[in-house]
Order: structure tokens, then C-alpha cells, then sequence
DNA sequence: AGCCGCACTAAGCGCTCGCTCACCCTTGCC
DNA sequence: GGCAAGGGTGAGCGAGCGCTTAGTGCGGCT
């Protein structure tokens, strides 16, 4: 039995790939402080305050501010991938996998907002290489939901003319919901996954009174 | 003859009603910067630069830099909402209207993408002043949306049963327009316009085939 | 016991930020 | 021509930034 790993709480528990302790309690106050207020208006004061440990302590584990946010970045753009990857290769139809990864997506997306905001909003902060390592990371997003919107089209399950236009809607309106979602509003993250879910199977013409009532 | 007022140029003319000349060559700066970088990432010195004044200037048109952020927010919030009212008032069907509203609200974020930028991601750099008023001008943009729908639920030409749900998401789908549309990208503000008031019509029930072929 | 290694801190360096102030030109009125 | 008004500038203030460095306390080897 090594040191108690699983926590509870209402987010699974991420970050669990950050090895020393410090260095997660660090990227985790990085991930609040960012979501708050932005890359550029959080302080390393205000990340390693929120941290409980001295200014100089978050030099000792990462190299540079814009390293924590990139760590960010690529765990949280891998998380991502792998959502729709699972959704994507499961089996079913295509409007049952469609349904799956977008309910599944718009979940992460409400529930961790925090972090999802980082992951989404924050890109530009990233100096020109990391942008174009998380870039890559962005294209097998797009790939993996391109991917099952071909599969209908070609089953004849829907009807979609602008495949690619399609898919970039289909995962902007995901993604916006870390923008708008606000957890002491009226949904939970389940209400707004199964709304998206419908909303997006009728944007594919498989209307939801055709496919999702299975 | 007075000053030649009329601007050639993509973006229309808008900013016309910022007065002093040397204030909206400031405000226009500013529109830039912040929509490259984003607000805080933006210095005083940058946008004075870009307006080819010295970093004192600004100080004699606007307070603070926060006030130059307040104020093209509000301008910009006021022409969606002009946007939306304008499709919203229109004659024809819902459906019709609909259509009009989400393409021209979407070529308006595509189009205008540095302004729009600023508009809808930076809320959150105003004061709480500030940022109560825009909130005022959010909330109207969301009504005239949503008095559209309900008019084509009313009628019957929509199939809508989360009308506040689904209202919220073609907004946030137009609204994302302003975080990943691409001017040199191969898609225009008007192609991106009509592609989304299709796939806006299929969520709302009414299908591209029933009414945009009028 | 002695001591190395390392996570961590207190203090502070150099720099740039938002913003100010004393002063200077141009313009228009008498 | 004299002069007030106001848009503009150069220099620089205090503050806070990202980050560094010298030193401290502690756990685990030998």
C-alpha cells in the first residue's frame, strides 16, 4: 500500500500525473489563479500564496511561469483527447458515439471549468513553441469528432454538407460552455452534456427523436 | 469640405462616434492591442505607440487604461445588440428571422474579430462597475435571441423544449466565432454566416429545407 | 555522530508597469 | 502683437513584477 492516492471530491482526481506534492499543489493554484484572472494578471506571489509556500519556492520546481502554464496545457489538451478518443472508438452508431463525445466533453467542460478555461483561453500566453506543440494536440481533437461525423455521413445516418464547417461548430459550442458555465447556476453539468448532445444531433440531421431514443 | 470622414476599408466605419480625433486614433490602438495580446498583457506605452503619440497622451482623452477597455466594450456591446434587435424586428417568419439574426451576428464577430474579441473576452478585466453595465447590455442581447425563438415555438415552427437552453447555446455558438476565426483562413465572415444560420435552424427544430428556401 | 543533499525561505535585484508633472508648441480671439 | 486654452511631450515617480541568491532546517545515509 503506497501513499493514499484517491480522493474524493467533485472533479475525479486529476493531476494525479504530478509527482512531487509540492509541484501539484502548485499547478493546482496555477489552474485557480489563471481561470480567475488570466495568465498575465496572476502573480507568482498570488500562485505560490495560494500554495502556502514563499514566492521563491515555485522557481524550485518549475523553471519559468509560462512552464506551469504550459504543463497546464498539455495534461489538460491530453484529457481532452482521450474523452473524445474513447467516445469516438466505443462502439455504437455514429449518432450514439456523437452523443456520447459531446455529452462527455460538455461535461468536462462544465464541471472542471477551471481548469477547461485555462486550457482554452489561455493558448495565446504560450510562447511560439509550446503553442505549436498544444496546436498538434488541437488537431487530433478536430480529428477525432471529424472522424465520427464521417462515419454518418457515410452510413447515410446524417446529413451534413460542410463537414469540416460542421465540426469546428460542433466543438466551439463545447468549448464556449467553459466560458458561460457557471456552477452556482441553474444546470448541472449533465442537464447542459444531454441538451448538447440533442442540439448537436440535430445540427447532423439525425434528428434526436431518430437515433437517441436508441 | 471638412475632414474626409468616410474610410474605405473591411470593417465598415465604426468608432465614428468617438469625438476628438486624436481620442478614437487612441481607442482604435487599443482595439488592436488588446485583442492581440489581451488586456493586461497590453501596456500603456503599446497602445500610445501604435497611435503614434507619446505614452502620455492617452492620458488626456481617457482616466485610466480600464476606461479605454469600458468604453469600447460598451460600444461594442451596443452594436450586437443593435445587430441582433435590427433581425429580431424584422417582417418575415421566425425562422427567417432567425437566420438573419444568427448571420449577421456571426458575420459581425468574424468580420470585426479584433473588436468582437475584446468585447466578449475581456468582460472579466472591467471593475465591477464596469462590468455590471455591460452585463445590462448581455442580458438584452440574450432577450432578443430568446423572443425569437419563442415566437417560433409559439407558432409552431420551432421544436424547441429548453428554450432558455438552447438560446444560450446559438449565442455561444456565434459568440466562439470571435476565438477561432481566422481572416487569412479559407473560410469568409459570409460563408461562416450562412453555414451557422443552417445549422442554427436545424437545432431549433426547423429544418434548413423547410424554411431558408423560403 | 557527522554530514551531505535538497526542499524551502528572506531578502532583494533589475526592470517595466500605470500614471503624473512641468513644460512647450499651436491655434484663435482681442 | 499679446495671451489664454488646450493638446501634446520628456522625464521620471512609486509600486509591483518575474526571478535569483545566500542561507536555513531537516531527513536519511554511513
Amino acid at each position: 500500500m503506497s501513499t493514499a492516492e484517491e480522493t474524493a471530491g467533485g472533479e475525479a482526481q486529476p493531476w494525479g500525473e504530478v509527482t512531487p506534492d509540492a509541484a501539484r499543489r502548485l499547478l493546482l493554484a496555477a489552474v485557480e489563479a489563471f481561470a480567475e484572472r488570466g495568465y498575465h494578471a496572476t502573480t507568482t506571489r498570488d500562485i505560490a500564496g495560494r500554495a502556502g509556500m514563499s514566492p521563491a519556492a515555485l522557481y524550485i520546481h518549475y523553471k519559468t511561469k509560462e512552464e506551469l502554464l504550459h504543463r497546464i496545457s498539455r495534461i489538460g489538451h491530453e484529457k481532452a483527447v482521450e474523452i473524445l478518443r474513447t467516445a469516438a472508438r466505443a462502439e455504437g452508431s455514429p449518432a450514439e458515439r456523437l452523443a456520447d463525445a459531446v455529452s462527455s466533453f460538455v461535461r468536462w467542460h462544465a464541471g472542471g471549468r477551471t481548469t477547461a478555461r485555462v486550457v482554452q483561453y489561455e493558448l495565446d500566453s504560450l510562447g511560439p513553441d509550446a503553442r505549436a506543440e498544444i496546436l498538434g494536440l488541437r488537431r487530433q481533437v478536430d480529428a477525432e469528432v471529424r472522424g465520427i461525423i464521417e462515419d454518418g455521413v457515410r452510413t447515410g445516418d446524417f446529413d451534413v454538407v460542410d463537414v469540416q464547417g460542421t465540426t469546428l461548430a460542433v466543438l466551439s459550442l463545447c468549448i464556449d460552455v467553459a466560458r458561460w458555465f457557471n456552477v452556482d447556476g441553474p444546470r448541472t453539468p449533465e442537464e447542459v452534456g444531454a441538451l448538447y448532445a440533442d442540439l448537436v444531433l440535430r445540427m447532423v440531421g439525425a434528428g434526436a427523436r431518430g437515433a437517441a431514443q436508441r
